[in-house]
DNA sequence: TTGATACATCAAATAAACTTGATGTATGAT
DNA sequence: ATCATACATCAAGTTTATTTGATGTATCAA
């Protein structure tokens, strides 16, 4: 078996923060350009609390990254840490697991 | 904009069965070859119902699907939905987010 | 037909994630 | 200095996910 390298924890916490419809909804958002958190806000009709908690959430996870401008804060995607993931899941489709079972047992 | 056109609860549904530990470590098994559940069992030294609940699932994210022979319960990999995460992953790389942010107003 | 094996499912308990409304902090305008 | 804006954080409540141990079901062997 092929060891994977990632570190394990780097991978399902980015799953994790990918795993909310919302999230995904400012990840897609974030695709085109840089965005404030009013602004998202705005978009999204969220609290912005709420937006708030789940920034936190993407940012934890490497998924995006913030910076300050005066009163405003700007986020925007660490796409390196989306391409961690998708080869992550490229290493998937290397094995052809049509490998019939071990018979068990 | 560029919509995103896949159905966006299979991607953070596949994502969020992507997110946990245990399940990752049944899928990077279920890599190489099918495995049957009391195999399972013995490599991840958990508990029988523990492992039912994480298949269970892994399977409703249609990231692997199940195969009975006899008393046995085979899963293996459904790979293409491993794909269609992956490409999912793959479009965050076709925007390159360097647009400067639109100025807050 | 009895008993063992392989697995799924269930109910109860626990833990983790999310939401909401309120409060705190820094910045910038007046 | 004072006030409003933009945001983070916090505590309480709610929802969802996970674990555990027990029970149920189908299959196979004797």
């Amino acid at each position: 078996m092929q060891a994977i390298t990632q570190d394990s924890t780097q991978i399902w916490a980015g799953f994790r923060a990918l795993s909310d419809p919302l999230r995904l909804q400012i990840t897609e958002l974030l695709r085109s350009q840089e965005l404030c958190v009013c602004e998202l806000c705005d978009q999204l009709n969220v609290s912005q609390s709420k937006l708030s908690f789940h920034l936190k959430n993407l940012k934890e996870a490497s998924l995006i990254r913030s910076r300050q401008e005066g009163r405003w804060m700007y986020y925007s995607l660490n796409l390196a840490q989306f391409v961690i993931l998708e080869q992550y899941l490229t290493e998937y489709r290397r094995f052809d697991p049509i490998l019939p079972a071990t018979d068990c047992k």
